[in-house]
DNA sequence: AACGTTATGTAATAATATAACATTTATAAG
DNA sequence: CTTATAAATGTTATATTATTACATAACGTT
């Protein structure tokens, strides 16, 4: 189970607004979305995105520089994320599988390195979009 | 095997200066170090990044936004890559591992979604860093 | 209360990437 | 070989994403 982690103020505001979007958010759409609130800068919200990534409770969507919630409330999982991203409608989801994420944390190679931490992301089109 | 492509003049002076460095290389260093040869424009790196992402000649490192000469002669890999990113010297290399990539490209879930393609960044510290 | 740590506020700027438009070069079809 | 079309180039401006630097405030512990 995931440490519970107290959030501030901003950090919680953040979160909240993610979390409710239901979808990956950009930084400054996350801004515009919290000047409301008085969170004015930009480092504000970075360094509030940066914060619930360390602990977990969102994932940077690397492919396009978002931000999206948590979905799997058990887990190791800022250290092993897997998304699939329709690259037609840019709809995003975490993908909680266990057998993958055995295959890839167990994953070793010939390299000598030692994996702490990977990030996966699939490619293609959702059923809605494939329909179309 | 790859389709041989006939690079143009940019993409053949910008892919050169990529797989030379033998590591991964950021837009706007590589604009640095082609001025000489008359590109002077970011936007004519990133056109001739983005033909060269496309047609599989480099990939792109999401997590750190740089750009790496594909090492992997023979494959359908622009759409099936795997890296291993080490999170002290940023060394990175592209992982050739035919289960990996059998165990991913035909990997599927309940969501409908037919995966086209697929990114995953490994991190953790190489050999060297290890030892330090 | 004093201390160290974490979070906040604010301004400025760095780093990454794209839009819009004009022109040139390469490729293929007639 | 010439016309049409697609691909690549050149150039300016601007949009988007992210960090540096510095000052202050709040929180948690002893």
């Amino acid at each position: 189970m995931q440490k519970e982690y107290n959030l501030s103020k901003n950090q919680k505001i953040i979160f909240d607004l993610i979390d409710k979007s239901g979808g990956p958010m950009k930084a400054y759409s996350i801004l515009f979305n919290v000047q409301k609130k008085g969170i004015k800068a930009p480092l504000q919200v970075y360094r509030a995105l940066d914060k619930l990534v360390e602990i977990g409770k969102i994932h940077k969507i690397e492919s396009r520089n978002a931000f999206i919630a948590c979905q799997n409330s058990s887990c190791q999982i800022s250290k092993a994320t897997a998304f699939s991203i329709c690259e037609s409608c840019e709809n995003v989801s975490e993908i909680s599988n266990s057998k993958l994420s055995k295959y890839l944390s167990n994953f070793s190679d010939n390299s000598g390195m030692k994996y702490s931490k990977y990030n996966l992301e699939f490619f293609g089109l959702c059923k809605k979009c494939k329909s179309k």
